[in-house]
DNA sequence: ATTTGTTTACGAAGATATTCGTACAACAAT
DNA sequence: ATTGTTGTACGAATATCTTCGTAAACAAAT
């Protein structure tokens, strides 16, 4: 498999394209300023480059170029979860999800979908026995 | 309270050491070697500079000096952890938890941890009403 | 047509991380 | 005492990331 390594600003920026969708500079950069401190050809230059490291895909039909993200939320997601469970959490995703669960405040419905979702995944492991 | 970023290979070197604890740098260097390729010195320069940055102690009371992580594996994790899913999933805790879940294997002794770490948490809530 | 504002392209400087060669100190074995 | 082994210290090369200045293209407004 493919290894991907966004950069810290690589992600943030990744960030806002998952959420927002399509975007052109302009938007990301007025984004990522609100948090962050940084000229607006920087963050030009970084697009840049992440669209020759293929994190980015481009539409150059209008002067104006509009940018999606090139890898998925999920895939990127689980590819760093996958990392930090290794280096950070000693291989065990339960300390990790334990952790997460600690110190976030969730609401009672998500804890109640999580609970489900243990649910499901115990009857798969005993179908797979 | 003061931020921590420890690089990729500071990372793993410390992951080494919270596993195994106080330790040489040619043991942590043996280690990382089984996954990694880099020669013996650059392990030290990177612990040195490690050690400059205060992420690690060292006795050097002998000639070889013996290493220790300065910073707790929990707090590490937690921060970690709250940039993640800040940057990478849009917020939601409990989106990395299940992420988490639905990919690692968990052996049923874990899911049932998690299950009565659940049952805590809502306890907790309904306290604080 | 000229000015003004917005955008991309490019290059280069600055910052940080990673790698390793070399020198030198400590020590053990001969 | 000499030799070989193992360790630390240090500097420098390389790689990678981040930042921004400047120039050129373009469009809209005057």
């Amino acid at each position: 498999m493919k290894q991907i390594r966004p950069t810290e600003s690589e992600l943030e920026i990744l960030g806002v394209l998952w959420e927002k969708g399509p975007s052109t500079v302009r938007e990301i950069h007025e984004i990522l300023s609100q948090t962050k401190d940084a000229g607006y050809t920087t963050t030009l230059k970084l697009m840049q480059i992440m669209h020759e490291k293929e994190l980015l895909q481009r539409d150059t039909s209008s002067k104006t170029h509009v940018y999606t993200a090139a890898i998925s939320q999920q895939k990127t997601q689980q590819q760093l979860l996958d990392k930090m469970i290794d280096t950070v959490f000693g291989g065990s995703a339960s300390q990790l999800v334990m952790q997460a669960l600690g110190h976030h405040q969730s609401s009672g419905e998500e804890l109640e979908k999580i609970r489900q979702y243990l649910t499901t995944i115990e009857k798969q492991q005993k179908e797979n026995r």
